[in-house]
DNA sequence: CATGAATGAGAGTTCATTCAT
DNA sequence: GATGAATGAACTCTCATTCAT
């Protein structure tokens, strides 16, 4: 089927050298593809699961935002939880970048220790779709569809965005241990707040969470100023 | 086996009475009878979600346990919302009940405020599936399927279950506002330690919620005993 | 257990004699009583069909509504199928009853036509679904849960109901063979205008379907007077 | 198969040509494919429906038929009633094309009077399941389930199997006005026929529906051509 | 005759996932 | 990699009818 050449060097020597460079530029354009898509899958997925909540986003919906058919979901996520795990995974980030931020010259132990705990509160309080992420992948408060390595990768991030918190805590003469409980609690009086909050639990008690958390670590930094 | 009456009412009269009386007992064994079915299925029901989860329990799963076909659940609660608000709605009996029985004969407001604190907290610790029970009907932290009527009601009884706390903090000499703060931060770090513990997201910082929530209660309670 | 008797008749004949009568008193009762309450259930049943539909009525509502519960409704009647026909019976006397009042003292033949046919066009234009009833039975246009003779009866009245109209026909001087024709003819524009009307089908072509049953019905008496 | 190409754009130009041809074809052929697929879903929709009637026509009847699961019906359409509206909408082209067949090489006004109406009287005549669909959508006589803009559209097609019998009947001298009328009485006359001699009750009066229709074009004809 | 709990079959609909193309 | 039709199991809910009491 192939009609004589009638190039010096054999068409098919040539063909293949093409080939093998298309092979290769098409390779890592394929792979940088893949990621643009998946991440526009994972945008896509945001998209519907910050406006119509867990129940509602099907794998349907989802392509359909994203432009891709339901089939192709499955390219890019081997199931739907994998979905939820990369776009807590995403959320988990930006928690991060907004705490980093929030610290931007600042070096006043004090200060560093109140911005960075506020920032991680205000970002769930803004974005309260980002904290139901966060309790997602549990159900009924088990754990479910989530490896442990991933598990392990997302407390690590969750930790992270702490740590500024309890470093300060330790600038300010907090022993390590102190410093470690204080900020767990923290953590949990900002979780508390912000899931009675959304639950409209807490409007019961005719108070607004943020004032609560204001004076919960206002409380906080004059024990830690008091060394005690 | 009933002896000819000698009595001045006919056969018929006395027939009537007979059958009222029976019809009477019919009524309220009928009743009774009733209402235990319906315990028998929000046991079976309580049974399915605590060993399954929200997902999982279908009502086909509750009728199964509970003996019955899934049209037979239907003449005791109308949906399967409603089971769960029935769900609910017993749960914080419970807490209640347990909330009250930790105050018997103890007078001293700093020992009231303690116990009804911890017995609260220790409920939920205790039973993690009535904190899920708690916030369910909330769908990615929306509520949903609950009528506003109930909704009160159950708020209702959570306040209920709170009461005592705020009661012993006002004896303790703080004014209403700030019992009333002091309790909502309370609760709102109560639950907050239940939720990160139950998710395994406390293990993350090696502390347990226990020993967190006994401090935090111990600070309260300093605040409150220093008119502060 | 009886007791010795003082008496000069012997107990047991005396109460058997009473037990007699008072089961032939009772007999009667209790068919007038049971005539009474299927009366009744009737009642309701036509009530929850013309409030609710065919769909919505189901044997629930119409116990509800009789005050009974669902199974004493098959004490009455074998099946929902057989409360229709009793319905519907019902119904077709009700027709039969208006074309009767509406040639009352009127000796006329075209006056006579005009009335008893203008009374069966009314029957079922002011009462929709009394039609429904009558075309309830058949399912996609064929026969269903009608025994042959219940079907047959039902025929005879609804034919005794549109009698009057072929007898002042004939009257009238139409052969006999014309007039049942005529009367036939009638009946299905009777029920073609009533069909389209309460479907909304006739506005469609902006016409009163009580107009065009007058315009017919004019011609079929000129028609008549003309002895053709 | 390709031979090499000789021409100046690139091999991935050319893939890309291809390609997007192949995605062209292949999109064609899907489109085609799913009609015909719609198409099966529908016939075996009709079927089922012209076998057993409105009510014994389930998802899953229609499902077996076409040799599909259930869930593969709503790929086609998205709920029952759609399935109802779209075998209803081709029940209509099936008038249109029967009435305008009538017609062909037919220049005359009274037979195309004639023909017409002829047509559409046999149109359901000859298959009643079609009649029923017609007024399916209509619950005791009520419509539901169907959005106003398709019954709209419905309803302008049934218009438009009626206009060439209105259209002769002006041609033949009848004012505008005159000819809706006629054309509508017309219309209730065959529904009525059809519904009578469907559910059984016309032979009850011993009469071919048939011959009834032709009387009564007869005279409709003679009024026409009277200027009447 | 009356009860009303229970049945059991079945309704329409949804959706994560698979797989031949 | 992408398609999208198809699966299949599951969901909640409904209702005429039965039957032990």
């Amino acid at each position: 089927m192939v009609p004589p050449s009638t190039d010096r060097r054999s068409d098919t020597a040539d063909r293949a050298a093409t080939e093998a460079a298309t092979a290769d530029s098409r390779a890592l354009r394929n792979q940088a593809l893949a990621g643009m898509r998946r991440r526009a899958v994972l945008d896509a997925a945001r998209a519907a699961f910050f406006e119509l909540g867990m129940d509602k986003t099907t794998m349907r919906e989802i392509a359909q935002r994203a432009g891709y058919t339901v089939g192709a979901l499955y390219s890019y996520f081997a199931s739907k939880q994998e979905v939820y795990g990369a776009l807590l995974a995403e959320s988990l980030e930006r928690l991060n970048a907004r705490v980093r931020r929030s610290l931007q010259g600042c070096t006043d132990p004090t200060q560093r220790a109140h911005r960075s705990a506020t920032a991680f509160f205000d970002f769930y309080r803004e974005n309260p779709r980002d904290l139901d992420l966060g309790f997602y992948l549990f159900q009924g408060m088990k754990p479910r569809g989530l490896t442990p390595a991933l598990n392990e990768a997302l407390n690590a991030r969750l930790r992270d965005a702490l740590q500024p918190t309890r470093d300060a805590l330790q600038a300010l003469g907090l022993p390590a241990g102190q410093a470690l409980a204080e900020v767990t609690a923290l953590f949990a009086q900002s979780v508390g707040l912000l899931v009675l909050s959304h639950t409209g639990r807490i409007r019961m008690f005719e108070q607004a969470s943020q004032d609560l958390f204001e004076t919960y670590l206002g409380q906080l930094l004059d024990r830690a100023r008091n060394r005690r």
